[in-house]
DNA sequence: AGGTCGGCCGGAAACGTTTCCGGCCAGAGC
DNA sequence: GCTCTGGCCGGAAACGTTTCCGGCCGACCT
């Protein structure tokens, strides 16, 4: 394994120079730089990271944290998948790599995110659906470590977030239903302790106000982000006095959940009932009808919280206004828009 | 932060017995370790791990390689997060951490992989969803880097793989479709240059033949795990001039996608065709009729990579036998099974 | 011509561990 | 009483970087 030493001695300079020329440093000549990375490429020099860091006291990787339990009992995020995936190419474009710090029960977690981010020197940590008020969260933003969350307000005071425009993006299926011909839509949104309910909900609210129309208190039911809730607010929504004839659920398994209720009531979507949903999850394309939804951009979610983790780094740590990415309406068949 | 040469003036020995006492060596007195530990509890001390990296030349942290594109485009993984959990998991037990090799653009993964793995002296790599063949890949296991897959048969003589018992799993299928009275049983399996295509239709014939059964030869029909692809081909099974009264997909995607086809022809499963799938994605329970599938158990799977990966470690590299973890037949809506 | 400045570089000290090598001391064996 | 052994420990050299500090030398200014 060629390290620095030896490029120094093939080159005839010293390792501090060598060091110099490969973090493109001013103070070494052009030819001297030249002749170095030349060599190192010939050679196949690759730094060592531990080294580096030991030093820099700061490393070349960022950690992830993101609550198991949390995740797949609760199938809280769908498509976490897609979030890894703008992280990863984001990171990858700046040379950096994504640790995802484990822990074996949570009940250490406090100690297990400190130490970890502590013991590898990270550069940040990106979280998400964790529980912002859990103390091994508070705790390590305590500890000085640059955070950004995803869907997650943290302390505004020392991190930031990034989030979709959650209100933009309810309204777009709010004006998509109005556009339809429907006036009596209804609302199924998720618990008002997580930012993208209140806001979706936010978003519904004044875009039916921006069109003029008034919604039945009724049609407002609060759901929690799962099929059987989405099942269940529908029913009870067709079985009101004066039922909608549309309804934007604040999330696809809600929204699945309602087209189920609807067939059960024996009514069709979207002949009878409209149905819109949000977050484009996987199983919109592949359930019949195909479901309508306001899709987020998961990839630029990731990207986005790399990036504002990147540029407090550079900035030396100042905290920014948080990101909120742009939704897209993408309309299939549970709304009767178009095929 | 407090670091060892403290420890070691705070209990008056000197910094090599303190490293003696804290990694737990033969070397140090009963009366002395119990100091040391103390003091190290009460101090908060937790160890750099750049440094302990450095001279050791074996990092804490197992790489995780997958191949981003090959993923969401091919959606090949469709419980690829599930992986993730069983992997954290494990390796948080035996006080690992993961890291996600990155790279920007795949026609340099070769050298990002390999990189990555020499920079930061990984303690091994997990790798999935990639192809066996690119050459990043070869040039890993090459580097002498210790490599377990799952569900990807890497050179046997220097790594091992884990996978999902596809045979029994296919077989269990077959069998449940039989036992409910059918007899005429059609298959749609996927590309044979994968692993869990081939051995799914291994378990396929092996059952029907262990059962007394040779399926019509029109009854073996070839798709690519995607939705269309199940699509198409229950479309061909049903034009056929004996059509089976069964099917058996070796993939979820794919029995969904039969699954519309049935009802585009007029027909319903169970009523008319029964449908089995196989992975049990997410989307399963979602649709109507629910999906009967075999289950893999993915966090088993994760979990298994991790074992394999660690005994290796301390076997010193010695190659294992592939491990197989075992499926499970969760009967739902779509065969009429049971409710 | 003397002084100053800036570009380029080398030596050496860090960074926080682990481990090799050798030393001390108490007890055992002769 | 002397050597040998084994348990416990300390000093110091690593591991591969980065960076501080200072030195040299040529160019420029006055």
């Amino acid at each position: 394994m060629v390290d620095i030493r030896e490029l120094a001695r093939r080159t005839g300079v010293s390792p501090a120079t060598v060091s110099r020329a490969l973090n493109d440093r001013a103070e070494v000549s052009p030819e001297t730089r030249r002749r170095v990375l030349e060599l190192a490429e010939e050679l196949g020099y690759s730094p060592n990271q531990p080294a580096r860091t030991l030093v820099r006291r700061r490393s070349d990787m960022v950690g992830l944290i993101w609550d198991t339990g949390y995740t797949t009992q609760n199938q809280r995020h769908p498509f976490l998948l897609d979030l890894f995936v703008g992280i990863k190419q984001t990171l990858a474009e700046s040379g950096h790599h994504l640790m995802l710090v484990s822990t074996a029960d949570t009940t250490a977690a406090v100690d297990v995110y400190v130490r970890a981010a502590r013991q590898h020197s990270l550069a940040g940590v990106i979280m998400m659906g964790v529980d912002e008020a859990h103390p091994a969260i508070t705790a390590l933003v305590d500890s000085g470590t640059l955070c950004v969350g995803i869907d997650l307000p943290l302390r505004r005071d020392r991190t930031t977030y990034v989030t979709s425009d959650n209100r933009t993006g309810a309204a777009s299926a709010v004006r998509h239903l109005f556009d339809l011909g429907h006036r009596a839509i209804a609302t199924i949104t998720g618990p008002m302790s997580m930012l993208p309910a209140t806001e979706r909900l936010a978003g519904y609210r004044s875009e039916m106000a921006r069109l003029g129309l008034t919604p039945d208190p009724d049609h407002i039911v609060h759901g929690d982000f799962f099929l059987a809730s989405g099942y269940d607010c529908a029913a009870r929504l067709l079985a009101l006095p004066k039922p909608p004839t549309a309804i934007f659920a604040a999330g696809d398994e809600m929204a699945i959940g309602a087209l189920h209720a609807l067939a059960d009531a024996g009514l069709r979507a979207p002949r009878d009932v409209a149905v819109v949903g949000f977050d484009d999850i996987e199983a919109a394309t592949l359930i019949r009808p195909t479901l309508t939804t306001v899709a987020q951009d998961r990839a630029a979610l990731g990207a986005g919280a790399v990036q504002a983790l990147i540029s407090a780094l550079d900035d030396g740590g100042a905290v920014q206004a948080p990101l909120r990415v742009a939704t897209r309406l993408v309309v299939r068949g549970s709304c009767g828009g178009s095929p």
